[in-house]
DNA sequence: CTATCTGCAAAGGTTTTGCAATGAC
DNA sequence: GTCATTGCAAAACCTTTGCAGATAG
C-alpha cells in the first residue's frame, strides 16, 4: 500500500523524540479502546516530520502530498486525539485560526511572532519564568500554566525565511 | 436623537483615560480622512464603559439596548478601526472567538487569571519587561506589543472575591 | 462479526464583503 | 454634492456533525 509506504518513508529520520510522541500516542489509543489506523498514523507522522506551529490547513496540504484522499474531517479528528493524548498542543494566535505544535514535555517555550513576516520563534527564558512564579505565589496562587507571546517586527528582514512569501496584508 | 442622548448619557461618570481614548480616536478618524459618526461613538463609548474582555456578540448586545437599529458589521468594522487606533486590543483565548479590551495607554498589564474562580487579576514587571526587549532586540527585532497570560490556581479561595459566582467583573 | 473509523456533504458559528440607501463633511 | 458609512443579506471562513460505507480488532 502506497500509504503504508509513505509512512514508513517518514520515519526515516525520526530522533527519539518522535519515537516517544508514538509510544504515547499507541498507548492513548489502545488505553481508550480506539483503533490504529493508517490515517492517523500518518497524520501522526506528518505532524512529528514537520517542526513549527501548524493550521489545519497546512498540514492537511502535507499530508495530501502523501495521500490524496485522506479527508480535512480526519486531520481534525486525530488532531484532537494528539492533543488529548498530550502529544500535541494547540494555541491560538491573533488570528482565528488554531495552531498545533509539538508538545514538549517539560520544556517551556514562549513565542516571539513577527508582525512582517509571520514567522514564529521561541524562546525561555529562566528570569522570567523565576518572576513569573513569584508574581502568582505572592497572591497564595499556583501556576498551572502560561502563555507569552511577544509580537515584534525584524529590523532586518534578512532574519525572516519567508518575509516575501505568505504575506499578511497590513500596513501602518 | 434618541441615540445622541444615550451617547451623552453614557459619558456621564467616565474617567481622564475615557476622554484620552475619545482624542485618540478622534485623531485617528481626522487624519485617516474617515467620518466621525453617531454609530462609531456609540460603540467607542459602549467600549469605554465596560471594563473586561468582550466578545463581539457581547458588546454588540449592550450596542442594541442603545440603538437596536445598528448592526453587527457596524460593530465589528468600528471594533478595527479602534484596534488600528490603538484604543482597543484584540485578544484571543481559547476559544475561536475574539475579545476586545480597553488597551491601558503605556501602562502594560498582564493577565494573571485564577482557574478555579476565572478571577482576572492584573500585573506589571519592569524586570519581565527588560528581559523581552532583550530577547526581541537580540534577534534584530522591535517589540510592537505582547501578551503574557499566567493560569494559576489561587489556594486560599478567599482571594478571590468571586469564587462562588460567575461575575467577570473586576473591583480596582 | 462488531464497533470504530473514514470521507463526503451539510450544518454550525464567527467574521467579512457587496451593494443600495443614508449620512457626514 | 461628494464620498465615506451604514445595515442588510449573502458569502467566506474555520470547525463540527450526520451518515453510509469501509476497516481494524
Amino acid at each position: 500500500m502506497s500509504l503504508a509506504e509513505s509512512i514508513s518513508q517518514l520515519r526515516i529520520g525520526s530522533g527519539p523524540e518522535q519515537e516517544i510522541a508514538r509510544q504515547q500516542f499507541a498507548q492513548f489509543i489502545q488505553k481508550k479502546g480506539l483503533k490504529q489506523t493508517q490515517q492517523r498514523a500518518l497524520v501522526l507522522e506528518v505532524f512529528l516530520g514537520i517542526s513549527g506551529h501548524l493550521t489545519v490547513q497546512e498540514l492537511a496540504e502535507q499530508m495530501k502530498t502523501h495521500e490524496p484522499n485522506i479527508g480535512l474531517t480526519t486531520v481534525y479528528r486525530t488532531l484532537r486525539l494528539l492533543v488529548e493524548s498530550g502529544v500535541a498542543e494547540e494555541r491560538h494566535f491573533t488570528d482565528g485560526q488554531a495552531r498545533f505544535e509539538v508538545a514538549k514535555l517539560g520544556t517551556h517555550h514562549d513565542h516571539l511572532i513577527c508582525t512582517v513576516c509571520g514567522n514564529i520563534f521561541e524562546f525561555e527564558d529562566d528570569e522570567i519564568e523565576a518572576r513569573q512564579n513569584k508574581i502568582a505565589t505572592d497572591r497564595g496562587m499556583t501556576i498551572r500554566r502560561h502563555r507569552h507571546e511577544i509580537y515584534a517586527e525584524c529590523d532586518s528582514p534578512n532574519n525572516c525565511p519567508n518575509n516575501s512569501s505568505t504575506q499578511t496584508s497590513s500596513s501602518s
